[in-house]
DNA sequence: AATAAGCACAACCGCTCTCCG
DNA sequence: ACGGAGAGCGGTTGTGCTTAT
């Protein structure tokens, strides 16, 4: 396994915050040369900051498109739902909300859903708690899967596929075909067209 | 007005996964 | 088949802001 001298290419590296001109660098950099290519970005940039934390703060913050503010009832019902089906997958989880970051939906699982209800039996009231309630399926911590045919939730490429569920795992398939009903609502009231759409059009 | 406590979010750390020689 | 290097992910910590006392 690498060591942090090796992961960070080199000791006395920048730490915490970016401030405003090396945001810009990183920016200039990834736009010239591309996004991707970690291990080059600190030299090409000029920064004097580990290529994981250049990477971070370009998928978390820089990047455009990255949608900021309150999560809108849609996407935190949209969070519960896969939550629930995935587990602390936040990466996949991020990958079906547009413009939200891994590290905003995990920050906001953590400080919002996961302190307000930290077990199913707690909640009562509200419109989460209800959707958060009435769900059984049982967490499933896979490998990602790829969908064969018509059905394309959830999307992956082709070389993640792993393993996919049983065929008669009814509580699941059911909770696949719900999920894909709310994020075309989800979709559509924000004005987006969804991967899922653009894939059957 | 001062300070402590709580909260939200940015960033770091360490591990696993994937690719390639 | 194996090992090393780089990328990616999730858990955790740090920090700054807000609210309560």
């Amino acid at each position: 396994m690498q060591s942090k001298a090796a992961a960070c290419g080199l000791l006395g590296v920048r730490k915490g915050s970016w401030t405003a001109e090396e945001d810009l660098l990183l920016r200039q950099c990834i736009e010239k040369h591309g996004e991707g290519n970690w291990y080059q970005i600190p030299q090409l940039s000029g920064l004097n900051r580990c290529r994981k934390s250049c990477r971070l703060r370009w998928l978390n913050y820089v990047r455009p498109n990255i949608k900021r503010g309150q999560f809108t009832m849609d996407e935190v019902d949209l969070i519960i739902r896969l939550h629930k089906l995935l587990g602390n997958r936040w990466s996949l989880i991020a990958g079906r909300l547009p413009g939200r970051t891994t590290n905003d939906v995990k920050n906001y699982w953590n400080t919002h859903i996961n302190k307000k209800f930290p077990s199913p039996q707690k909640i009562t009231r509200d419109g989460i708690a209800q959707i958060a309630v009435t769900t059984t399926t049982t967490v499933i911590k896979p490998k990602p899967w790829i969908f064969k045919g018509s059905s394309s939730w959830p999307m992956m490429k082709e070389h993640e596929m792993v393993e996919k569920p049983k065929e008669d795992d009814k509580g699941f398939w059911q909770e696949c075909v719900l999920l894909e009903k709310l994020e075309n609502k989800f979709f559509h009231n924000s004005g987006i067209q969804s991967a899922y759409t653009q894939e059957k059009n």
